[in-house]
Order: structure tokens, then sequence, then C-alpha cells
DNA sequence: CGCCCTATCT
DNA sequence: CAGATAGGGC
């Protein structure tokens, strides 16, 4: 029943092409010769790009190959990471001097079916063929079990598309196996295990047809495996999907979590709430920092010009710590490496309806074009009105009726308390800008091409 | 009907 | 919990 017909053993290639890579050229030498005893067809690489190239056009049949660990540029490791990538199926033998347990393991662990210790002995070569026979009877037996779904002493050793398992773990170890065949009564469910591997072929799936339109029908044709059912898919989709989700909302959180700490002082806000939290800028990550004083109060700064001009104004009467202008321009003058960010703090009965602690932050999806990075003042829709949010560290905390009340002061002597009472007049805004430095890896180039580009379109001069 | 999706079951 | 199943909706 499960055995291959003679007729596939005829389909054995008797001559094997084997690929060598190593920077030792006269051990390929050694190793081209010996092999040609054996009939194999040897084709050498002293470096790995070669190699991986003539294997990315396809056009060459390899069935073997051959890698020494160390090697310069793209090590014996990252070879196997992308021969798994690409989905080669070909047995891969390392060979190294290093004849550590540990580097044999890795080796295995990424897909390697050997491990062969420096010097070889020319025994290896003579029954290398083996592997490849291996994996011959694996990609048979896949194909045959398309016709045999239900065949029992099939299942086993079934639908290994894309590695190539070192057969020392021998049996155990098909890509997904369903439950055992022990005898159980016959209407017993076959539950699909959502191995490593399979789950590895799965993503693969979804990386090629795209999240967006990965479908259980689509996954299903894409990951190509016998025995799986749409269905098997479509609920190992809906596990993933959640997960995916729920990964989601802890990386926002996370987040915030940083925007709104500074240094290791504690969070003075914190933010929550599900659909308010879409980052403005989604793909770029930031560390809130709070711009320094002097900066704060350098006249040479446009927006202190207006937080000075502002807080004059409002700071007397106003609730929230910070003063407001009706049309924000961040001029370039503003430390380099810096961004921008629209807030939206819920007003004062907000807080009270939601018991929050805090006035919590919400970043808002506002449209970019509200926030210009220019040298000019730049126009911002009348009905929102920003102010600079840099509260400074609460000198004094305490409790009124609206909850915990934290009192600031400001080194120009100014302080005032937060939470904020129900603010005093309709316009007060309901907006802040929120200063962020950029972490490392963002510059202001970044910055600007992208708010270019989601205000493409919008930007009224 | 086929397929997707969500809720619910085991 | 992980995977199967039911059933609504398009």
């Amino acid at each position: 029943m499960a055995e291959i017909s003679s007729l596939h053993f005829s389909e054995f290639p008797s001559i094997l092409n084997v690929l060598v890579i190593d920077s030792d050229l006269k051990l390929l030498e050694f190793i081209k010769k010996t092999c040609n005893q054996y009939s194999y067809k040897v084709m050498t690489f002293s470096e790995s790009l070669s190699a991986v190239n003539l294997l990315r056009e396809r056009k060459t049949h390899i069935h073997l190959i051959l890698i020494e660990v160390h090697m310069p540029i793209m090590d014996g490791y990252e070879f196997l990471q992308f021969v798994k990538k690409e989905r080669i199926n070909v047995p891969v033998i390392m060979m190294s001097e290093d004849d550590s347990k540990a580097s044999a393991m890795k080796a295995i662990e990424l897909g390697a079916c050997d491990y062969r210790n420096k010097p070889l002995c020319e025994d290896m070569f003579k029954n290398m063929w083996i592997r490849v026979f291996i994996q011959f009877l694996r990609e048979h037996r896949t194909q045959n079990n398309i016709e045999s779904l239900g065949d029992d002493n099939k299942t086993e050793g079934t639908s290994v598309k894309s590695e190539f398992d070192s057969s020392i773990v021998g049996r155990r170890n098909s890509t997904f196996r369903e439950s055992d065949d022990v005898d159980e009564s016959k209407n017993s469910v076959n539950r699909v295990v959502w191995s490593q591997e399979l789950h590895t072929i799965f993503l693969d799936a979804i990386r090629r047809i795209g999240l967006e339109n990965a479908v259980p029908k689509k996954i299903l044709e894409a990951m190509n495996m016998p025995d799986l059912t749409r269905g098997h898919v479509a609920s190992h989709l809906q596990k993933y999907r959640k997960f995916l989700k729920q990964e989601q909302q802890r990386k926002l959180h996370e987040e915030n979590e940083m925007y709104l700490v500074s240094g290791n002082k504690k969070p003075r806000l914190y933010a929550s709430g599900e659909n308010n939290l879409q980052p403005t800028h989604p793909g770029l990550t930031c560390n809130i920092m709070e711009p320094p004083r002097e900066k704060l109060y350098d006249p040479n700064v446009q927006v202190a010009e207006h937080y000075h001009a502002e807080q004059q104004t409002l700071a007397h009467d106003s609730p929230y710590p910070l003063p407001a202008f009706p049309n924000i321009s961040i001029t370039n003058n503003f430390p380099e490496s810096s961004r921008y960010e629209l807030c939206s703090v819920p007003d004062a009965a907000t807080i009270q309806m939601n018991n929050m602690q805090h006035p919590q932050i919400h970043r808002i999806d506002l449209p970019s074009s509200f926030i210009t990075i220019s040298e000019n003042s730049a126009s911002c829709p009348q009905n929102y009105n920003f102010c600079m949010n840099m509260p400074p560290q609460p000198v004094v905390s305490g409790e009124n009726n609206i909850g915990q009340v934290a009192r600031y002061e400001y080194n120009n002597g100014a302080s005032m308390h937060y939470p904020p009472q129900l603010p005093q007049n309709a316009g007060f805004p309901n907006g802040v800008v929120r200063y962020f430095a950029a972490s490392t890896d963002i510059n202001d180039q970044t910055i600007k091409k992208e708010l270019n580009s989601m205000n493409n379109g919008h930007h009224n001069p």
C-alpha cells in the first residue's frame, strides 16, 4: 500500500548534480575528484553568492549541496536560511572543522540534512546519494497522497515539502499529521496539528498572496498541501488573525507607553482606548523627549514665541497646563530630527464621565495637512486649536472632586493644575501638538518626506 | 451553491 | 487551548 512502485525508482536519476561551496580550493578539488568516482556531477564555488544566484535561477537541477560553515560574506548558516526561505528543496550537508555539538545542532536546526566534520573521509561521498533519495521519496509520497486521502499507511511521513529533515529523527517528522491511527473509532475526527513547519508554510503562503487578500481558499492553494482542507485553513486563519490583532494591540500599547514616558520618570499620562489609538503617521516610531527648557523660551524659535504670547493671555484662567494658539506653525528653526503629532485631549466632561485618572491623550487621525513644517506660518483649520503639550513634572499632587490632581510649575513662575476643570471658554483647544524627538533611525528628511506625501493634494498654501 | 467570517463548541 | 463546527450573510 504505502510502498513506492518500482516505476518510481526508475525515475531516480543515476547521475546526481552536487553543488559544493567552500573557500578552500584544494578541498574543492579533492571533493570533485572523489565525487567523480561515484558518478556525481560536481559544480564548485569558492563563495556562496554565486551559488545563491545559480539556485535562484532554478535552471540547473541541483540534487545535493555541500557547504562549509565558515565562509566570507554569506556563511553556511545564512546559506541554509536562504535555502529555506526560497523553498529550495535540496538536501544540504554542512561541513566544518568545528566539531562542537552546538554548531552541528544549529546547522540541523536551520535545515541541514547532515553535518560533517573536517577532514572529510572519502566514505561519506559513497552514500551521499541516500540523502537525495530520501528527498526523492518524500516528494513522491507527497504527490501520491493527493489521490490517496484516507489511506492510513500514508498519512505518516507525508507532505514534507519545504524541508529536508535529518533522517536521524526518523518517522515522527511529518510536517503535519492527523491524529494517530491508533485504532480510534471511525467517526473520531482527524485533527490537523499545526506544527511549526506547517505554520511556516501557512505564513509563507500568506506572505506570497499578501495579508489583505489572504482568504482560506487562496491560502490553501498557495500552501499546496495534500490532505489539508479549506476548513482547516479557515480555522487556523481565524486564530492567526486573532493573534495578529492582539499583537498589534500590545505593540500599540507599548509604543504609547514609550511616548508617554520620559526618561525613567513615571508615565504622566496614559493613553488608552480602542480606535483612537491609531498613530497619526503609522510606520514611524519615536521616543518622546521634552525639548530643553532653553529652547522652549528661545526667542529665535517661532513656536516658543507663540507659546510665550499665548501663555500670557491664557495662562491665568486656563484649565490646561499649556496655552492654545489657533494656527500652528512648526518651523525649521526647531531642533532637527524632530517630529510632531496631533493628539486630542478629551474635555473635562469626558474625563469625568469615563472616570479617567488623568486626562488621557489620544492620538488622533487628523489629515496630516494639519501639520506643516515650513519657514512660514501655516494655516490650520480654524475649528481646531492646538497647543504644545510639554507638561513639566508635577510638584504637588492631591485630590479634588474629579480625581487626582497634580500641580505643575513652570520655570517662569506660573503654575496650574491637572487635570483641568471644565474649560471656561468654548473655544478652548481640543487638540494638542506633541513634540517628539525622533529616534536615531529617523531623520528630518524622512519625516518631511512622509508628511509631504501625506499632504499631497490636501495642502492649501 | 460556494465562500468568507464570526461565534461557539469540544 | 487549539482546532472543529455551525450558521449567517454575501
